[in-house]
DNA sequence: AGCACGCCGACT
DNA sequence: GTCGGCGTGCTC
């Protein structure tokens, strides 16, 4: 018997398969993990073949050594994943299988799959009178006689447990875990559900990619639990996939009610044991319902029986560091897999994933009412020019201060919103709104401090720096954004007499820092919060009358050509936090381009106008999804080498158009935004293709770099911030 | 990645 | 003479 391994070592050179001779002893099984000997060394690697015929030099041949489990960490739908993904995203083989392993089992750990219960051995045995933790677990034991450790250690403390051992009055058997049959957990309080989402439940059903669209407190999440129940009752698992910010403990809770040990719950804010405790319970079909961040894509659920995506839209959803992936992606393939549905679902849908309903590769449904008929709040438009016009110059326009006033009169609460995404600025002229963009890209120019240029991140081309407005030639041109700090500043100069709270990046660096200030907010009458994208999400709070978007134009004119998707998004998802008060709410969105559509379709709701309109501007510029961008960025200690390494990829690039010459609509090497990072030297290759080919030129591209460049090189598809 | 082999310079 | 620099190549 010959066993096809990948050594389990995240280089390029030697992502392939090494083939080995089994010993007779040795019962190996595909995916199990293994022992071998490589060159002088010893290595883990992954059995991912059995063959009885091998196609190495037999002479040469070595033999595994020992398996690091009896069981195969690795599933055969993984196995086939990880071929899946490898190709897609470029990753070798072994950085793809470290993903579907918690990280107590990587690198050469090895952890038992047992679990370790515990029953009576001496049944006359008297604990000490003062010994009331150790008398209550051995009534506990006698009544059920036998339980888990991880359940007798949470009732009554591991330190008990072991002294009862060591006394002998209890016993532990190691037991391999085995699937429990099936109990539907007691559906305690079921919600009446309405005929939309009745109707949507139905419509869910079989192998196909459904976009949920549901405007915000259409219900989505009640939709979600029955669906999941369906499957659950069919005998089937879930997969529920959530953006890390939405896995407050009140989510929690609700799912750990409804469906008790059956959920396991991956979140950032588990230890690398929990983790591992969490995937074994999912590995072993224990836990039957996965509610997780990106990474619980990867969680080893069987016999799926759906998955969904919930805020689809969520940039979250995109791995940018190390291994990149796109969640979809991996959740497309997981579903196709398993022949089950895959849910996608959101109030905002994402412009990608809208354009492939168009396209007929999605099936629509749709919630279009909110689940206690409530209105949405009203979104009024100000125009911040007409203010300067007028004479304020401050940053709140005289209907914010007026309505915040009202707030404060009827000892409500305000939330007030500073969209500062990423570091750069753009330019903007104070009289007319007008923002410097690219003459080919339609993208806004992005102010570059160093040497006082702007610059389109999408092409690269640069610009003079704006001295006076081509517009309205006025000189009262201005860079920069407004910050919390400021904007907490002039609330306490115009209401001294208000608790103002502030919560971003600085004032949550502590652990329970988020919640402090939440908590003392929803306790404060009357009240403003102050922050960034963070509050827009999670937490309801009733007495919230007003919500105000302090410049809203900031995530608009980002040098990105998602950004007014993105602003839509925004715009959406905070109006939402002023609608769940019992009196009727309000959104003061505040901009210097009141005319720009983004605006007209957001503050009418209307998400299919704004879809249509943003489509229809993406195919006329050819961005994504209308095309393909790639980024192939090098980087170099030596930044003469980097460069050099540039020309000779651009060189064999620019070939491609040989043969590709109508595919190509854009091709070009340049400094990157960020020129230098941790002393590298940065330079990009930016190619804008058409669909058609994309794929086979992308593959291309991939081989060209990988060819001439041996590290150091980055290649990215349809990248977002670019720096 | 690691670990060999290998082919040139400078040191007890 | 040999010790050691790191370029190149291989690992079933």
């Amino acid at each position: 018997m010959f066993a096809k391994v990948i050594i389990d070592q995240e280089v390029k050179a030697i992502n392939q398969i090494f083939e080995y001779s089994v010993p007779e002893k040795l019962t190996l099984q595909v995916g199990m993990r293994v022992f071998v000997p490589f060159g002088k060394r010893i290595l883990q690697g992954y059995v991912v073949g059995l063959s009885e015929t091998c196609s190495y030099d037999k002479t040469k041949l070595k033999s595994v050594i020992s398996s690091l489990e009896d069981f195969c960490a690795i599933k055969p739908e993984m196995l086939q994943l990880m071929n899946f993904m490898a190709k897609k995203n470029h990753l070798t083989m072994a950085s793809t299988l470290r993903l579907f392993l918690p990280s107590e089992m990587r690198e050469g750990k090895v952890r038992e799959i047992y679990e370790t219960f515990y029953s009576l051995a001496d049944k006359s045995f008297e604990p000490k009178k003062n010994a009331q933790k150790q008398a209550a677990l051995l009534e506990f034991l006698k009544e059920r006689d036998r339980c888990s450790s991880i359940e007798l250690g949470n009732r009554f403390g591991y330190a008990t447990i072991k002294s009862l051992l060591e006394k002998g009055a209890i016993t532990k058997q190691k037991e391999k875990i085995e699937r429990k049959p099936l109990v539907l957990p007691k559906q305690d309080k079921k919600v009446e559900l309405n005929i939309m989402q009745k109707r949507a439940i139905e419509t869910i059903n079989g192998q196909n990619v459904f976009l949920l669209h549901g405007v915000t407190g259409s219900g989505k999440t009640e939709v979600y639990m029955h669906l999941i129940e369906r499957e659950l009752s069919r005998g089937k698992n879930a997969l529920l996939l959530v953006p890390e910010i939405s896995l407050t403990p009140q989510i929690m809770s609700n799912f750990k009610a409804r469906f008790g040990d059956f959920v396991a719950m991956l979140h950032s804010g588990l230890s690398a044991g929990e983790r591992f405790d969490e995937w074994k319970r999912i590995f072993s079909g224990q836990a039957r319902i996965v509610v997780g961040a990106r990474s619980a894509v990867f969680a080893p659920v069987e016999n799926l029986g759906i998955i969904i995506i919930d805020e689809e839209h969520e940039q979250s959803y995109i791995s940018e560091s190390n291994p990149r992936y796109f969640t979809h992606d991996i959740a497309a393939f997981r579903a196709s897999y398993n022949h089950c549905p895959l849910v996608l679902g959101s109030a905002t849908p994402s412009v990608d994933s809208y354009q492939k309903v168009v396209d007929g590769q999605y099936q629509l449904v749709e919630l279009p009412t909110r689940a206690n008929g409530k209105e949405l709040p009203a979104i009024q438009i100000v125009d911040m020019i007409g203010e300067i016009r007028r004479g304020n110059n401050g940053i709140f326009s005289a209907q914010l201060i007026a309505d915040l006033g009202q707030v404060v009169a009827n000892k409500k609460q305000a939330m007030m919103f500073i969209n500062r995404r990423g570091y750069s600025s753009f330019m903007r002229c104070r009289d007319c709104g007008y923002v410097a963009t690219c003459s080919d890209c339609d993208v806004s120019l992005v102010y570059h401090r160093e040497d006082n240029r702007l610059k389109c991140h999408y092409c690269g081309k640069q610009f003079k720096v704006l001295t006076h407005c081509p517009n309205c030639k006025s000189d009262n041109i201005k860079y920069g954004a407004v910050g919390t700090e400021q904007v907490v500043a002039k609330l306490k100069e115009l209401f001294p007499q208000v608790k103002i709270l502030r919560m971003d990046n600085d004032t949550t660096s502590t652990k329970n820092s988020h919640q402090k200030i939440l908590s003392e907010f929803k306790n404060s009458l009357p009240a403003i919060l102050v922050g960034t994208q963070m509050i827009a999400k999670g937490h309801d709070f009733e007495n919230v009358t007003l919500v105000g978007i302090v410049d809203a134009d900031q995530s608009l004119f980002q040098a990105d050509y998602r950004s007014t998707e993105r602003t839509f998004q925004l715009i959406t998802q905070v109006a939402g936090r002023a609608g769940r008060s019992k009196d009727e709410g309000k959104v003061v969105l505040q901009t210097y381009a009141p005319r720009h559509y983004v605006y007209k379709f957001a503050s009418n709701y209307d998400y299919k106008g704004f879809f249509k309109k943003e489509a229809n501007i993406r195919q006329t510029a050819c961005f994504p999804p209308f095309s393909r961008i790639i980024r192939l960025l090098i980087s170099d200690n030596d930044e003469n080498y980097a460069r050099e390494l540039l020309k000779i990829c651009y060189t064999e690039i620019e070939k491609l158009k040989d043969t590709y010459q109508n595919q190509i609509l854009y091709l070009d090497a340049m400094k990157a935004p960020i020129k230098k990072i941790q002393n590298k030297f940065r330079y990009q290759i930016l190619l804008r293709v058409k669909l058609e080919q994309a794929d086979q030129i992308e593959e291309l591209v991939f081989d060209i770099a990988n060819k001439i460049v041996k590290n150091n090189v980055f290649l990215e598809i349809n990248p977002t911030n670019m720096s």
